[in-house]
DNA sequence: CAATCATTGTACCGATCAGTACAATGATGA
DNA sequence: TCATCATTGTACTGATCGGTACAATGATTG
């Protein structure tokens, strides 16, 4: 009996052990152990070892926000983007039960192996946000600060709602943001 | 040659440690070779080994807060203590380059050893600051909400500066923050 | 001075770490 | 049918992990 994968489906899996157990934390025994994937295989996909797992999740969840968040904010009509980002967000994070591994990694050493993804998910996501604001009739004086309030506001209910171990106060946190953002549209 | 320690020397320098290798990143050859403390001292004053560490500074930074934030907020004028909260917090994270390292156990799998000092830090801070809040003239209905706020935001500030390596922006959050409650003050 | 005892450095333990080597497998295409 | 080749399971490496054991050190106390 074997098992067969192609890069694509191991990606995701990947993603769920970082989150949850972070980059140090993650081991590949641990990988093998959750998803039966052995370390032939990993390593076939991933030459790189482990620097390489994590890099190819950071762009999966890179290519996952670019698509479904991002460039809805540049393109789209801003309300609405800006509306349907809060819902996808909560969506995605599944109201707060899963982490940001992009902001995860940046609080530890490990932002030193991925600074440039890091830095970059996060450029382009309030960039976008602000994009939106400004098109959605924000003073462009205020859009930057708003922008980086919100993005921010995201990654601060995240952690409060794991330390509280309370779903609520992240779904109630993205509507006071919601709220916060929305009130400077008039 | 032989240096001599006490357990309250230590701790703050396991603290730095921790905060930027993060639990399963600190090793205790890490330790060792950042502190000159071996693992006979180590275990002298830590018989539970790195658990028992991690929780001491746990602790430590609890305390910390207690007595420089949480109090102030709880007891002494409402609006100085807020308005001290900022400076202090601003201070303590060194405008973004320390991270929180409560914050930081609860996004991984450390969340699980140290469930409720986490819980209790977030709770304790977000109560004082709501009690600071309606001493300050803010309705009662409001306080819980903006409390939350604004403990999150720091958290998001601190995950934000890092990601962007730009400690400007956590102390512009932080300043954003203040505006934000001391609106409600009126 | 002698005795005690907290503190420390070092050698060691089995387990686990990331990573390598390679033969076995099995699907694909000539 | 046969050859090719991507993919996989397994056994292995040296290094490092958290933790233990214990003798040497040196300050304190009677």
């Amino acid at each position: 009996m074997k098992t067969v994968y192609e890069r694509a489906d191991i990606v995701p899996l990947l993603a769920e052990i970082f989150r949850e157990l972070g980059y140090e934390g993650t081991s590949l025994s641990r990988i093998t152990e959750r998803t039966g994937i052995g370390k032939g295989s990993l390593y076939h996909f991933f030459p790189g070892g482990k620097q390489e797992m994590a890099g190819a999740v950071l762009a999966d969840v890179d290519a996952w926000f670019e698509h479904a968040i991002y460039q809805p904010l540049r393109k789209d009509d801003a309300r609405e983007a800006i509306a349907a980002m809060w819902t996808n967000v909560n969506d995605y994070f599944r109201s707060g039960r899963r982490i940001c591994l992009v902001g995860a990694f940046a609080l530890d050493d490990t932002r030193e192996r991925f600074s440039a993804e890091i830095g970059d998910y996060f450029i382009r996501w309030i960039d976008a946000l602000r994009s939106a604001l400004i098109r959605a009739g924000c003073p462009e004086g205020e859009a930057q600060t708003l922008a980086e309030e919100g993005v921010a506001g995201v990654q601060g209910a995240l952690v409060l709602s794991r330390a509280l171990d309370d779903r609520m106060v992240f779904t109630r946190s993205l509507d006071t943001l919601a709220k916060r953002l929305d009130a400077v549209l008039q």
